[in-house]
DNA sequence: GGCAATTTTTACCATTTGGTAAAGACACGA
DNA sequence: TCGTGTCTTTACCAAATGGTAAAAATTGCC
C-alpha cells in the first residue's frame, strides 16, 4: 500500500519540520488562507487564469503579495486550490440527485438547484466555465476523477428510470448537457442576458417556469 | 446631424494623408490583415484576450509582432475588429429564421443551424463565450446595437406564433436562451463533454437527435 | 516576561509583454 | 531604372508581473 504521490514528494529537503503531515493550521493561518481564497474567487472569475495578478488578488484580500505567497506556493497553486474546493459544492445538486424518489420530481430538482446555484454563486459558475473554456488545462484530471464517476452513475440511474417506463426515453448524457448549459447560461453569460432582458424585475423565477416547463414536456412519459 | 465621433476624432493631427476616409486597402493588405485575424482567433479563443500574447499572435501568422503593429493599432484593436466581424456569422442563423415559415421547423431549423455551428466554428463559439463571460468588456455596445434588435424581432415572431396557437406557449426569450445555451454548449465545453462523452463516435449527430426531441416536445402546442 | 516560531513587510529581481523608432527592403508606376 | 510610397525588420524600451531574500514585527507558549 504505497503512499500517495503528494506524501512521497513531501520529505524531500524542503520542510522545516519533517513530521510526516502538515500540523494543523493555526487559526491565523485559516483566517487568511480562506480570505487569500475568496479574494481570488472574486478576482479569477472575473478576470479569468492569466487575466488576473497576484497583486489585485493581494489587494482584495487586504494583504500583502509576498504575504500571499508565504500562504501558497504561487498563482497556480491558488488556482487549483480553489477549483478543488469549489469541485464538492458545484457537484452537490446532482450527488442529491436520489435513485429512490419520484423521477420527474428529482430531475425537476435538480435543474432548480442548478439553477439557484447559477444565481447565488455565479462567481464559482465563471471560474469553472473559464477553465473549461480554455480546455480544463489545471482540472483535467479532477474531471476524469471527481466528475465523470458520478456523472456515469447517475445517467444509469435515469436510464433506468426511463426504461421503467418513468419518464420519456431520451439520451441521458445529452439530458445531463442539458440542464447545465441552460441553467449555467444564467450566470455564465448574464452580461448578455442583462442586456437582453433589460426591464425586467424577476428573471430567475422566468428562467425557473421556462425550464420546469421544458423538462416535464420533454420527459413525461 | 453631426458627424460620428469617430470621425470627428480623425481629423485631429496623426493621419499623414488627411483625405477624409481610407485608402482602398492594397493587396498585400489585405492579405495580411486576414492572416492576422485568423492567427487571433485561433490565439484569442484558446487563451483569452489577457492570455493570449501579440507574440504568439505574430508566430502563428508568421508574421512580425512590430509588423502585425503596423497593420492595427495594439492588440485590443485586432480583438475588437474580430469581435465585429465575427458578429454577422454569429447571428446569421438567427436572422434566417422566417416568420413566413412553418413554425415548428424554422426553430428546429434554427437551433440546427447553431449545433452546426458550434461544430463547424468552435473557435468563434469560444471567442465570444469568453468575452461575454468576462462582462463583454468589449463588446458591450455591440451586443444592444447589433444583437438587441434582433433579439427582440425575432421574440415577436415567436410570441406571435404562440398567440396563433402554432406553437405551445412559453417565454420566447427563455426559449431564445435555451437554444444558444444547449447548442453552444457542446463548442464551449468541449473539453467537459470529451471527457464525459469519451467513447462516443458521432457525439454531434447524437446531441441533434436529443435536441430536436426536447424542442419538438417543448414547443408542439 | 522571555523566547522561539510564525507572520508580515521592505526592497528587490528576472522575465514577459505591449508597444515604438528608425533604418532597411521591396513594389511599382513614370 | 529611378524614386516614391509601402511594407518589414532590427533594436530597443517602460511597465507589469510572478516571484524571492531577508529583515522586522508579531504571536503564543513556558
Amino acid at each position: 500500500m504505497p503512499a500517495l504521490k503528494i506524501a512521497a514528494s513531501f520529505n524531500e529537503l524542503e520542510m522545516p519540520l519533517p513530521d510526516g503531515t502538515d500540523k494543523k493550521p493555526s487559526r491565523i493561518q485559516q483566517r487568511n488562507r480562506s480570505r487569500i481564497l475568496e479574494a481570488a474567487l472574486e478576482v479569477f472569475s472575473q478576470h479569468g487564469y492569466r487575466g488576473a495578478t497576484l497583486d489585485q488578488i493581494a489587494e482584495t484580500a487586504g494583504l500583502s503579495k509576498p504575504n500571499i505567497l508565504y500562504y501558497f506556493d504561487g498563482k497556480a497553486e491558488i488556482h487549483v486550490t480553489l477549483l478543488n474546493q469549489l469541485m464538492e459544492t458545484w457537484l452537490d445538486p446532482l450527488v442529491t440527485l436520489d435513485p429512490e424518489g419520484d423521477p420527474l420530481q428529482e430531475i425537476l430538482g435538480y435543474v432548480q438547484r442548478k439553477l439557484d446555484m447559477a444565481r447565488d454563486l455565479p462567481r464559482e459558475s465563471r471560474l469553472f466555465a473559464g477553465e473549461i473554456l480554455q480546455g480544463a488545462p489545471r482540472m483535467a484530471p479532477h474531471l476524469e476523477a471527481g466528475l465523470q464517476p458520478l456523472f456515469e452513475e447517475k445517467c444509469a440511474v435515469i436510464q433506468n428510470w426511463m426504461n421503467l417506463g418513468h419518464l420519456a426515453q431520451v439520451d441521458p448524457r445529452h439530458l445531463i448537457f442539458s440542464i447545465w448549459a441552460t441553467t449555467q447560461h444564467y450566470a455564465d453569460f448574464a452580461a448578455q442576458v442583462q442586456v437582453l432582458l433589460r426591464d425586467e424585475p424577476d428573471s430567475h423565477e422566468g428562467a425557473a417556469d421556462y425550464l420546469t416547463t421544458l423538462f416535464t414536456r420533454l420527459l413525461s412519459p
